[in-house]
DNA sequence: ACAAAAGTGTTCTACCTACACCCATGC
DNA sequence: GCATGGGTGTAGGTAGAACACTTTTGT
């Protein structure tokens, strides 16, 4: 590999006449609170836009690769390690942002709602809003949502990432609700949890959560070591 | 909108300690010529990696979005205006480039591989090569090449973009060699053609190819008005 | 005893897949 | 007349969709 110093010499001899750019990252955080999806959104404390609602972001900086810097930002404010996360697409408008010439890579993330550091979300004035009466938001942020919701939706029928958005254990209503948030319908509860078990995925816990009814629905977690070796025997999750 | 002096003052009073970095765009520009699909490749003819094969690609201009430099990127080396394409990823290691910090946003494009401007491309010493036995590529750009055709996959599947592969005219024979060639396997004529009649979005001509068989194949057009008054109406294309 | 959510199978339909023979023509 | 690619239909299997009643238990 080159040193900082040689990088800067190739530099000047190559690319010296090309224009760059800031280059920023705005994640769109996924949490599912029981009934229906819900974003994270934060007031924004400085100029330009002030005081409105967007995104989480942060600008790129020399050192990260954009996974880094959107794993920063999530981390920033949610105080969590280890999110599913996943790049979604670059915005380039020249006048997005009318402060200066800012791009922006997008990243869609799903956490476990309960787990985020409620202090820091305090501290950033951070709120979690459903997507149905999130407040418009600044930018090309809308879109943005937009485009993350037809990623999720798309992924979700091809992938098992909705354990992501739920607790470590879940009755079968919770996972069939969470589905139902996902893809905006109703669905068949007998026909859901057969699909479902002919996945054989799922472990079946003796715990009940007693919450919801009287009772009681028996909890599974989802057996991620016995997907992955499906996986790789050639077996294809669909919804 | 902002006049580019009271951009540099917004800039200089809230972005000021940011840092920029240089963004490229590389094309994926894919062909398809009656067996195979294929790619365009340059010979670099400047350094760093000077010689070798690479993407085409280019660096972002202050005055261009993402879409617009890579239109202008793929009318530089094909001389064609109106390609489809697509954003696919934004590739960013920190080492990515040996020369500077430099960021890539990789399109793909679909082009009728005899529409290509030669001259040009002989110009820009660039090849077309069969996905089988293309070279080795500089930097990620391998990655960059399998990501596209993972994509292209897909979109396939659920978008009628095989047209923009092939001739206005066309055989059902070589529209089923098309799907053949992107998704990696033979297809059944009779179950392909029978499918494809279902939709009712190709208009069959009178007129016959005669150059591939004796009692000659007749010649179909994709009804693009006819296919998006059907997706208005609720349509699904899915092969 | 009743309210409220959990759990459980079967039938019908639609689509996908596999499969084989005749046709038209140039040589 | 024969070799070459073009064109056509049917039957069986599989996966998805629709659908209703019994169980448990707290109040």
């Amino acid at each position: 590999m080159h040193t900082t110093d040689q990088k800067e010499i190739l530099s000047l001899a190559y690319y010296d006449h090309e224009d760059k750019v800031l280059l920023a990252v705005d994640c769109i955080i996924f949490g599912f609170d029981q009934e229906e999806l819900k974003i994270l959104l934060v007031k924004r404390g400085f100029e330009p836009e002030k005081g409105k609602w967007s995104l989480i972001g942060g600008f790129l900086k020399k050192e990260e690769d954009l996974d880094i810097a959107a794993i920063r930002v999530l981390h920033h404010l949610t105080g969590l390690h280890d999110i599913y996360m996943e790049q979604l697409y670059t915005y380039s408008k020249v006048d997005r942002d009318p402060a200066d010439r800012t791009l922006s890579v997008s990243y869609y993330a799903l956490i476990d709602i309960r787990k985020h550091d409620k202090e820091l979300i305090k501290k950033n004035s951070a709120q979690w809003f459903s997507l149905k009466d999130a407040p418009n938001l600044i930018f090309d942020h809308n879109a943005m949502v937009e485009r993350a919701m037809t990623r999720l939706r798309r992924r979700a029928l091809s992938k098992p990432i909705g354990f992501e958005l739920l607790p470590e254990k879940f009755t079968m209503r919770q996972l069939q609700k969470l589905y139902e948030a996902i893809m905006g319908k109703k669905l068949d509860k007998r026909n859901f949890i057969s699909k479902f078990n002919s996945f054989d995925i799922l472990i079946k816990l003796d715990e009940k959560d007693m919450s919801s009814s009287k009772k009681g629905a028996y909890l599974y977690k989802f057996n991620e070591e016995k997907y992955n070796s499906k996986v790789e025997e050639g077996f294809n999750f669909k919804i």
